[in-house]
Formats: structure tokens, C-alpha cells, sequence
DNA sequence: CGCCGCATTGACTGCATTCAAAAAAAGTGG
DNA sequence: CCACTTTTTTTGAATGCAGTCAATGCGGCG
């Protein structure tokens, strides 16, 4: 159940296979609330389990200096720590933003299931190249975009993602972030952050009201944002090789 | 021979077992040079084979804009287009720094010899797995990061990544990027860039010249940088959980 | 020798940051 | 449910860091 919306993008993107499928929907998964800004796990933790987004936001940073750097952001259906199956510690923190639910597999369960099923480590295995296309794609925001192209760039990749597990409806859906997480996002300050929401909210292109953001003109928003979002690997146009 | 390299900074990081290795050395690999700035693949592109840096630079970029935003550098024994064995296109460019020698190897050889050894599958993706921890250090160094801690960082990595396959010698390197690279790399100006090198000369702290960095001062560079070596998971400490 | 790409420096400009303070909204406990 | 506290958003004003523009110097290569 918890492996659903993974599943459903999945089978949108690549046609998951009815083995793995089920394959996936046998694992035990514990799951569990974690409150606004609790702390999942810690830079150096050596990782005992695996996560998967229920529901909610996750958000990875780290600390530079007296910047709180906010790296990647996850929604339901990810599964923000796949790196622990390779690498022993981790190099980031992991915090909830808002309440959010995550389901835990144990990660001596999921490597014996990635063992006896080469396709599915596979498929982990795309997970973890596609989520580092986002973080190339995330560079370029916080390096080459400007502040409105850079805010605009992330409410589009939400907006997608979100898209693609179902939770847009009427151009519309939740976000629990604040301005001070666009900032710590995007490396604008949060004034700026806030003056530059108020310039998109301006030329209509968007609202932000009540933790809800409305594209008003998702077209417009994407221009401003230069977003083609053929680097999240989403449609059926980009299957593997195999 | 070609994946000497890359079979060496593994056998340090996690012990390579001799299986494996052997099994690297049975690719057939063709090799090819590139000249300085001669594009190897673009966005949007399908690729046919899989490559392997021999000796050079690569380095990944989007164009955003007017800007041409580099998203990652590559050195001997890395592979930068692993991407290409589970996504179809490409999302960004790679071009050669300088002149370099490659080595291709085609996608169906390299899937099959996979498929047959699902521990070397796993090595490839522990190498995408750190490439993404790499993407992320990227994005704090041109998000939180000032000019002279991004740059010296960037100047600290590349010394890591050089050190671990045996390209560092007597404190120094060869590194064929201009001052317009570093800028497209830092998301800085071209002009603000060669002031901060200036900056880091003065403090003694590097030299750079004929293309060669001579570290003057690592411990003082990785203080200016806040350069923590663990997320290039170099070392025989952080072995995976297998 | 001359050309061209790259590095270097100065002067000016401007955008984003910082500081500060008020308004609005959200959360908390009686 | 209301009063109180805390967090978040919003705005203004002043500052400063880094960008742009432009000119010169340097060095390698044909």
C-alpha cells in the first residue's frame, strides 16, 4: 500500500512489470508521522532503514556556514534515501517540512528483494539517475537563473511531480513551505524571496494563499522559468533500454 | 587497460573483487581523442555507447539563457554518461576541457555484461550515487557559498577526485579550464572570478600558473572552503552494506 | 612577427542583501 | 472559543558585493 504512488509513476513512466509490481507491494513497510521540521535523520547517521514518502514534503540539506542549504525536495512516492543501500553514511540531513508520513522498509529486506530481482534494482537504480537530473536542473536555478526564473523553475518541477502522483487538481495544490524555505532553496534571501512572489502574483501568472499555490497561467509561469521538464523522465516517451 | 583507472579508485573505496575486475577488463573498449572544446554528446541526443574518461576533462553543461552553466566536471576513470544505460536522452551536453582520450564502450555490451553480474551492476550505481552526493555539494557551493569558499572548494574537490586516481603530484595538478569555466561552473563572473583567484594568491593559500594548481596551502584552501571530503565516499571507511 | 584568446585591472552601476519594524497569520493553552 | 504567543509575511530604506563595460597586458601558436 505505502509503494503506491511509487508504483503508479512508475508504470506511467516505464510500464513497471506486474512481477515487480507485486514484488514491491510485499514488502513489510512500518509506517510512521513526522511533525513540521522534525528531523528524520542526521548528516554521519549510518542508516538502518529506507524511506518512502507517504505523504507530506521531505527536504534534504546541509549546513554552510550560517546558511541552512535546502538541496532536494520529496514528495509521495519518493524514496529520499536510496543512497543508503550503497552508501553507509549519510551526507545530509533529512527534515519533514510540514506533518508528513513515511512508510520504513528495512534495508536488509529491500537489498535481499533488489537480489532476487535484478529488474526492480533497476529500477531503483533509474530513480536515483533521475533524481540526480533534478539536482543538474537544480543548479542551473540556483546558479543561472534569475530570482523570478529561479522561484517560477521550482513551482513548475512541484507542480509536475506532484502532476504525476495526482495531487494537482484545478491547477491548484498544497505546499507547506515558507518563504524562508524558498530562500534556503533557491539562495535568495527571504525578502527577496517574498518580493519576488509578490512580482509573479502581479503578472498573473500565479497565487499563494492558505499553503495552496494556483497557476493562474502555468504556460506563462513555465516561459518565465525556461522549464522543459523532459529531465524528469515522467512520460512514456523515455523508456530504457531494455 | 582503460578501466585501469576507475578500477583503481574503486579498489580502494570498496574493494572490487577480483571477479568483478576482471569482468571491467573484458569490455571491449574503443578509444578515441577529443580536441579541446569538441562536443562528445548533446541534449536530446540518444546514445549508443557508454564512456569512460582515460585521461582529460569533461564537462557537462546546459545553456540557460545567455548563460552556459556547467554542471559537473569528469577526470580519468569516471564515467559521466552511466545516465545513458537506464534514460534514453541525454538532458545536457558534454564537451572536452582541453584535449582528452576517451573510451567507448557500447550500451548492449556493457547491459549484457550487467545483467550477468548484478554485483558490478551495483558498483555502477553506487559511482551514480555518488555523482548525485557530488550534484549536491555543487549546489551549495554556488547556492550558500561566496565567491573565494566556492571556488576554493571546487579547487579542493577537483585535488580529491586527482589524488584518488594518482594525478596529484608534489601538491599540484594540471587542470586545462580558463577563468570563463571556473565562472561557468561557480556561477560568478568571468571578472569576478580572477579577482578572487587573485584573492586566494595573495593568501598564499594556491598558485596557479601554466595551467597547473600547486596547492601552497590545503589545509588553509579546505578552511576557506569548508571542504569536507566524505560525500566523495573515497575512502575504505565507507564501504557499502554488502 | 602578428594574431587571437585569455588574464588582468579600473570605473561605474545595479540588483540583491541586510537591517528594522509593522502587519498578518498560525499555533497554543486555558 | 478567545486571548496570547510565536511565526511568517510584507514593506521601506540604506548598504555593499558582485556584475557589466571597457581597455590594456600577456603569452602561446601558427
Amino acid at each position: 500500500m505505502p509503494t503506491t504512488l511509487f508504483a503508479r509513476r512508475l508504470r506511467e513512466a516505464i510500464g513497471l512489470s506486474p512481477e515487480d509490481h507485486g514484488a514491491l507491494k510485499s514488502l513489510r513497510v512500518t509506517e510512521r508521522t513526522i511533525g513540521n521540521r522534525e528531523l528524520l535523520c542526521r548528516e554521519g547517521d549510518v542508516a538502518r532503514h529506507c524511506t518512502v514518502v507517504i505523504s507530506g514534503f521531505l527536504a534534504k540539506y546541509k549546513i554552510i556556514g550560517d546558511r541552512e542549504q535546502i538541496l532536494a525536495l520529496h514528495v509521495s512516492g519518493d524514496f529520499p534515501d536510496l543512497q543508503t543501500l550503497q552508501l553507509r553514511t549519510l551526507d545530509h540531513n533529512i527534515i519533514s517540512i510540514g506533518r508528513s508520513r513515511i512508510g520504513q522498509i528495512s534495508i536488509s529486506e529491500l537489498q535481499g528483494l533488489l537480489d532476487a530481482r535484478p529488474s526492480l534494482a533497476h529500477v531503483f537504480w533509474r530513480e536515483t539517475l533521475i533524481e540526480a537530473a533534478i539536482f543538474r536542473e537544480w543548479v542551473c536555478n540556483v546558479a543561472a537563473r534569475d530570482a523570478s526564473g529561479n522561484i517560477a523553475h521550482l513551482i513548475c518541477e512541484l507542480a509536475a511531480r506532484l502532476e504525476a502522483v495526482g495531487m494537482v487538481q484545478d491547477d491548484s495544490f498544497q505546499i507547506p513551505l515558507t518563504q524562508q524555505d524558498i530562500a534556503n532553496a533557491s539562495g535568495i534571501s527571504a525578502v527577496h524571496v517574498n518580493r519576488t512572489l509578490r512580482d509573479l502574483r502581479n503578472r498573473n501568472l500565479m497565487s499563494w494563499e492558505n499553503r495552496t499555490i494556483r497557476l493562474l497561467d502555468f504556460d506563462g509561469l513555465k516561459k518565465v522559468a525556461d522549464f522543459h521538464p523532459d529531465y524528469l523522465h515522467l512520460g512514456l516517451r523515455d523508456r530504457p533500454h531494455r
